[in-house]
DNA sequence: TTGCTCCTCACGTCACGTGAGGTGGC
DNA sequence: TTGCTCCTCACGTCACGTGAGGTGGC
C-alpha cells in the first residue's frame, strides 16, 4: 500500500491528478482511512492508472475511457473508436503542420523582404452560394470595369438583402490576353429569376461551389496598385507550400454605385487552396 | 458601417466572438449606439480583424496578440517571438505524429492479435537517480537471483527513506552470454559512503542519468513468464517507430525482503527510446 | 403584429494547477 | 516541537459556445 504522494511519484502523475480520478471514480484508492481520509493505494492499482494514461495518450478523454475501464469493449468496437481517434489525429496533424508552415513562412518574410507585411493572409472555408451572372470575355481593363459597373447598377435594382455582394470570378485557365470573367451578384436566397440590365445583359441564375480552404486578402481600391495584394497573397501560397485549386473570386465588400465607388472600395480576394 | 451580424458574416468569425475581442479591448466597433447599444463596425477593422486571426493562427494568444496590434514592434523582435512560437509549433507537431503512430499501432495490433493488449505501455521521463550500486557480471539467472537478493538484504541496513528502489540495469550491448547487470538501489538523497554487503560485496554510490523518454510497462512476477511484457514492449517500440536508446532498467516496485517477494515482486521495465 | 437582429448577463467547457486553511504521524 | 504529508474547499485557466430574458427597427 502506498500513500498518495508514493504513488504520484512511481507513476509520474501529480497527487491532485490522482485526487480527480478518484473524485470522477476513474481510479478509486484501493481503501480510505476513514479518520484521517488519507488514500490508499496498492500496487494493483498501477496497472490501471497505466490503462487510463495510455488512453488518454490515444486522445481519448476522461469522460471517453470511464466506460471504457469499467465496461468489458470487444476488440471491434475498440478497433472503431481507434479509427475515428486516427482520423482526429490526422486532423490536428495537418492543422499543426500548416501552422509550422505559417510561422516558417513568416519568418522567412521578415528575413527576406526585412519588414512586417502590410497584408494579413486569412483561410477561411466559403459556403455553396447562390448567384445572378454573366459570364463576359473582356479584352481591356476599361471593358471590365464598364461591365462591373452595368452589373451593380442591375443589382441595385433587386436589393433583396443588405448582405448580397457584387463579386468577380477570373476563369481564366490559360494564359490568354482577353479576360475569361464572371460577374455577379451573391444572393443570400436562391433565386430562379433572369435579371436583364443595361446593354442588353442578362443576369442568370447560378452558384459558386463551396470551396473547403480559401487563402483571402482585403485591399482597398482597384487601381494601378491592385497588383500588390496579388504577389503577396501569391508570395504567401508559394511560401506555405500550398497550390491554386481553382479560379480566383474577388467579393466587393461595400456596395457598388458607381465608377468612383468602385474604384475605392475594399475589395476581398480569395484563393481556393489545397 | 456593418452591424455585428454582416461583419461577422464577411469576416466568417461569431458574433459572440466579436463581443469578446470588445470587451478586451482588441478590436472596439468602430461606432456604438448610445441608445441600443448596438455595434457598428467599419470595413477599416475588417483587415485589423485579419491581422487579429492570422496571429491567432501562428500560435499567439489574445494576450499576446494585444500589445502587437497597440505598440508598433520591430521586425527582429517579431521574429524573436516567431521562433519561440515555431520551437512550440514543432514540439506539438512530433506529439502529434506520436499520437497517431500510437493509434495506428494500437489498431495493427487488434488487427493481427486480434485482442486487447494486456500491457499498457505508458511512455515517461525520468529524472536523474542518485544510487548506491554494485556491477556485476553473471553467467546464469540463479547467479542474478542471488546477486539481487544479497543486494535487497543489504539495502535494508539503510532504510533512509521509503521511497528508495531496488533495481537492475542490464549493460549488455553485445550478444554475450554473461549478463552484464547494475545493481542497487535507488536514493532520495545522494550520499557518499560505501555500503559493504554479504559475500564481500559493496555498493558504491553513484548515480542514474536522466532520460527524456522512457517507454515503460508494469509486469508481476520474475518468473519463467517474463519474457512476455519484453516482448510486449519491444512490439510497441518497433511499431511506433522508436529505437532503443540504452540500457534496460527494471525497477521493484515493492520493498524485497526475500526470495518469495522478489519472485512475486512488481517491476517496471523501462526502456530510454527515441 | 411578426420576424429578425441586437443587447447584457452568466454558466459551461476540460483536466487539472494552485493556493488557503487546517490536521495527522514521526 | 518541527517538518512533512495529507485533507477539503474553491478559484483560475482559455477562448469562446450556449442559453435566458429582454429590446429595437422594419
Amino acid at each position: 500500500m502506498f500513500r498518495i504522494g508514493e504513488f504520484a511519484q512511481i507513476a509520474q502523475v501529480s497527487t491532485r491528478q490522482l485526487r480527480f480520478y478518484d473524485e470522477l471514480g476513474l481510479l478509486q484508492p484501493a481503501h480510505i482511512d476513514r479518520t484521517t481520509g488519507y488514500r490508499f493505494y496498492s500496487v494493483k492499482q498501477l496497472p490501471q492508472l497505466n490503462s487510463i494514461l495510455a488512453l488518454k495518450d490515444l486522445g481519448f478523454s476522461l469522460d471517453e475511457i470511464a466506460p471504457l475501464l469499467k465496461d468489458a469493449i470487444s476488440p471491434s468496437e475498440l478497433r472503431g473508436m481507434l479509427t475515428l481517434k486516427r482520423a482526429e489525429a490526422l486532423r490536428a496533424l495537418k492543422a499543426e503542420e500548416a501552422r509550422l508552415r505559417h510561422i516558417e513562412s513568416r519568418i522567412a518574410q521578415i528575413d527576406t523582404v526585412g519588414a512586417i507585411a502590410g497584408y494579413d493572409v486569412v483561410t477561411k472555408s466559403v459556403e455553396v452560394m447562390p448567384v445572378l451572372s454573366l459570364r463576359a470575355t473582356c479584352s481591356s481593363f476599361d471593358e471590365v470595369v464598364r461591365a462591373v459597373c452595368s452589373v451593380a447598377e442591375g443589382g441595385r435594382q433587386i436589393r433583396p438583402g443588405l448582405r448580397d455582394k457584387l463579386f468577380v470570378v477570373s476563369h481564366n485557365e490559360d494564359e490568354s490576353e482577353d479576360l475569361d470573367l464572371e460577374i455577379g451578384y451573391s444572393l443570400t436566397r436562391a433565386s430562379n429569376a433572369n435579371l436583364k440590365i443595361a446593354d442588353g445583359l442578362v443576369l442568370l441564375p447560378g452558384k459558386l461551389a463551396p470551396v473547403e480552404t480559401m487563402a483571402t486578402i482585403v485591399r482597398q481600391g482597384t487601381n494601378v496598385e491592385s497588383h500588390k495584394p496579388f504577389s503577396a497573397i501569391g508570395a504567401w501560397i508559394e511560401a506555405n507550400n500550398y497550390a491554386i485549386a481553382g479560379p480566383c473570386r474577388e467579393l466587393f465588400l461595400e456596395p457598388v454605385t458607381g465608377l468612383s465607388s468602385f474604384e475605392g472600395a475594399l475589395v476581398e480576394i480569395q484563393f481556393p487552396i489545397r
